[in-house]
DNA sequence: TTCCGTTTAGGCGGTTCGGC
DNA sequence: GCCGAACCGCCTAAACGGAA
């Protein structure tokens, strides 16, 4: 059948960023184009039609296998479009930098709404646009030190202090082990966990991690406070992409407080018993404790997690046999030799 | 008195294990 | 298989104690 004899083929028309949508027919990709270009005035030299759904270019070949009443996007020359994607990207780009009218127009949406999923993503929306992370003393944002004592009076501080409190404990359990450990090898545990103690207070607790003012490296958020979930224990990353700012606002801060420090070697199943298995065997080997507490406090073994991918079961996964001992140091005035592989 | 570091008590939710 | 106890993985708020 010519293409002469067919019916024409019917199609909903929109110019770019336009929600305007104007009903055209034709019996050729050329035809739409130009009745199409008539009716949104724009030129037809350099225009060109492409599907609303995903932004594929309508051409002569694909115009008739494409169902009636079809969405289309009117491009011109420079133009372009990758369907629902480009609306959901210029979408967000409105909320990057949200207007005051945009958000009491949100409040006003929100409060109408009876639909639960609506609400849920209106709420999640005004949520996320009304954080003031930017503001960091408790002058500037009153509301997000609700609660707190008065002496935090930043919020890299109290984030800091929370990371610390954090790091404090975990020492604490290990000190806690001392009784466990033989008598013979007690005091050499108490040495190691003093330590440790001590390049952690040096290190400030590595309370760095939560504080977006420390040095970059040293923190595990941005500059701005955003912090990413670092998946589970097993796996390289989170499959559901989780993020927070705890200095956004007070309810962030408090649903920051749910993300856990996960120990990918577990502290009390592995790295403890094993460190005091490794003093009590030691027969003249000197403990590796740096090893130990790369494990227990620093971002080597730990796991910034949401608690949806915080795993408590058993990682059955053990420390590095090969670290557990300092190398022994060579002898002076013997040059080493290298074994070949 | 205030500040700050540390300890304690308690909460939640999970797994493991042994008795029935 | 079910159930409860014990244990483990985290966390916070409140209390405590020493220093400024």
């Amino acid at each position: 059948m010519s293409a002469v004899s067919r019916r024409p083929k019917t199609f909903k028309l929109r110019a770019l960023h336009s929600q305007k949508k104007f009903g055209v027919a034709g019996r050729s990709c050329q035809e739409v184009l130009r009745k199409g270009c008539l009716l949104l005035q724009l030129p037809v030299p350099g225009s060109r039609l492409c599907l609303y759904e995903d932004g594929t270019e309508l051409t002569g070949d694909y115009f008739w296998s494409v169902p009636d009443n079809t969405e289309l996007v009117l491009l011109t020359k420079g133009q372009s479009w990758q369907g629902y994607v480009s609306d959901i990207s210029s979408f967000l780009s409105v909320f990057h930098k949200p207007h005051a009218g945009l958000i009491q127009a949100a409040r006003q949406l929100l409060s109408d709404e009876r639909a639960p999923l609506r609400q849920k993503l209106l709420a999640d929306l005004l949520h996320t646009v009304s954080e003031n992370s930017s503001a960091e003393t408790r002058a500037e944002d009153p509301p997000w030190f609700e609660g707190l004592e008065s002496r935090f009076r930043s919020k890299s501080g109290y984030l800091r202090y929370s990371c610390e409190s954090r790091i404090r404990s975990y020492l604490r359990e290990v000190s806690c082990h001392a009784p466990a450990v033989g008598a013979e090898a007690r005091e050499e545990y108490v040495r190691v966990v003093d330590a440790m103690g001590q390049k952690l207070r040096a290190a400030q607790y590595n309370g760095g991690y939560f504080d977006r003012g420390a040095r970059a490296g040293g923190r595990l958020c941005t500059p701005e406070g955003w912090f990413s979930c670092q998946g589970p224990f097993d796996m390289d990353d989170c499959v559901s992409k989780h993020s927070i700012n705890p200095y956004g606002n007070r309810e962030s801060r408090v649903l920051f407080s749910t993300w856990n420090l996960d120990h990918v070697i577990e502290k009390k199943r592995t790295i403890v018993p094993t460190l005091a298995e490794a003093i009590e065997d030691r027969s003249g080997r000197e403990i590796d404790w740096e090893y130990f507490y790369s494990l227990l406090f620093t971002s080597e073994n730990l796991k910034l997690v949401h608690i949806a991918c915080h795993k408590k079961t058993t990682h059955r996964l053990s420390c590095d046999p090969s670290r557990i001992y300092k190398r022994p140091t060579k002898p002076r005035g013997k040059r080493a030799t290298r074994k070949r592989p």
